[in-house]
DNA sequence: TAGATTGTTAATCGATTAACAATC
DNA sequence: TAGATTGTTAATCGATTAACAATC
């Protein structure tokens, strides 16, 4: 049960469990059951139920969930556990939007660092950050422990960038650039990208 | 062939054709084959030509896809072939960030109306737009013709605007609020959260 | 013509949903 | 006990990939 390989589709409705029960925790509820969630959720019970099952027994039969419990595994099982750190190349007005987010990513997350390769932007501060240059990045990253990159550069950047983190050890990265990067195997990389986004939207139109 | 209903996952792979076909354009290249777009893009060619095919017979034997044959196409598949007013309600640093994409945007859409419920806000200017309240929404979407919206307020708000933007007539909604809102089933959501972007790339850290 | 590449069918693979015994 | 709900197997549904005849 415990080599299985997890599915993607999986892995991304973790963090909306996670979310709505820590709104669930916040008003004092202790229990929930696969139907609750799915319901506040728009997905089905059963594929709640899977998808907890990939992980082990977190419920009791008849009774549900236990809220406090299931965040703390949920938690356990995407690496929230401890405080994750974040740095972000790109302090124009997405990347400065990001670091704003540092309050929404709790504990869980941190962005602890933020670079940027136009010498003018270096020094500015953003939430408590100083912008630094690229050629301080590898030392900084490794300072630092950060295992995750947020590249918020134009298109024509980001490859660049991508691989300046690879070199550095990054991880994990989340690219808001409208453009596919590719990264060795072992990297992770994640495309948050809002123009296609709205684009595959407008196919929904009558 | 032309009733057939398309899956979300060929919509979502469109607008990426698209945005490498508007590459190539730029670089005078005339014809691509589907092996050439899916090594670019990380995809099966065989799935590029059957996610073309289902909207008709673009490409030719022996020779491939003429590019801007193509572009056109697909502009016309996503309804990119006119320009799609966009509203946006939230003009905080998320909300500003977006309205500068508009040149990304090009003439497929267009961001043309920003709102904001908080007063202090309302009469700023953001990108040659000036910040409505939330007053003025109806009758301004209705006025410019607006079918899309973006919702980049806070979680608490983020239902409320979906609501007055479903009065408002909106057909498709793109909401970066970490929350899920719900819509009579004739609107389209996209979700788009950065927050359960990043806890998902967590997992895959060893 | 020979080589290349499409459009499409069939095969495979994977994900979602239904159903139900186990059990709280 | 009766009612509720899990964990899990089996059934269904859908998406991806392979294969190949058609043809430029």
């Amino acid at each position: 049960m415990k080599s299985q390989k997890i599915s993607e589709a999986v892995v991304r409705r973790l963090p909306i469990y996670l979310r709505f029960l820590n709104e669930l925790a916040m008003k004092n509820i202790m229990t929930v059951s696969s139907q609750d969630l799915g319901h506040k959720l728009d997905l089905n019970p059963a594929q709640i139920r899977k998808d907890l099952a990939y992980f082990g027994e977190f419920g009791k039969k008849g009774i549900g969930y236990d809220v406090a419990y299931l965040i703390e595994k949920i938690r356990q099982i995407l690496k929230l556990d401890r405080q994750l750190q974040v740095a972000l190349v790109g302090a124009g007005n997405l990347g400065r939007a990001l670091c704003n987010y540092n309050t929404y990513l709790r504990n869980d997350m941190k962005i602890v660092a933020v670079f940027d390769a136009m010498p003018q932007k270096t020094g500015e501060t953003i939430n408590n950050l100083t912008v630094q240059p690229m050629s301080e990045m590898k030392e900084t990253l490794a300072r630092l422990g950060v295992r995750i990159g947020i590249i918020t550069v134009p298109a024509a950047e980001a490859q660049n960038v991508a691989n300046q983190f690879v070199e550095a050890g990054i991880e994990a990265i989340l690219n808001f650039a409208p453009v596919i990067i590719k990264v060795p195997g072992e990297v992770r990389v994640h495309h948050a990208d809002f123009t296609t986004e709205l684009q595959s939207l407008a196919y929904y139109l009558d």
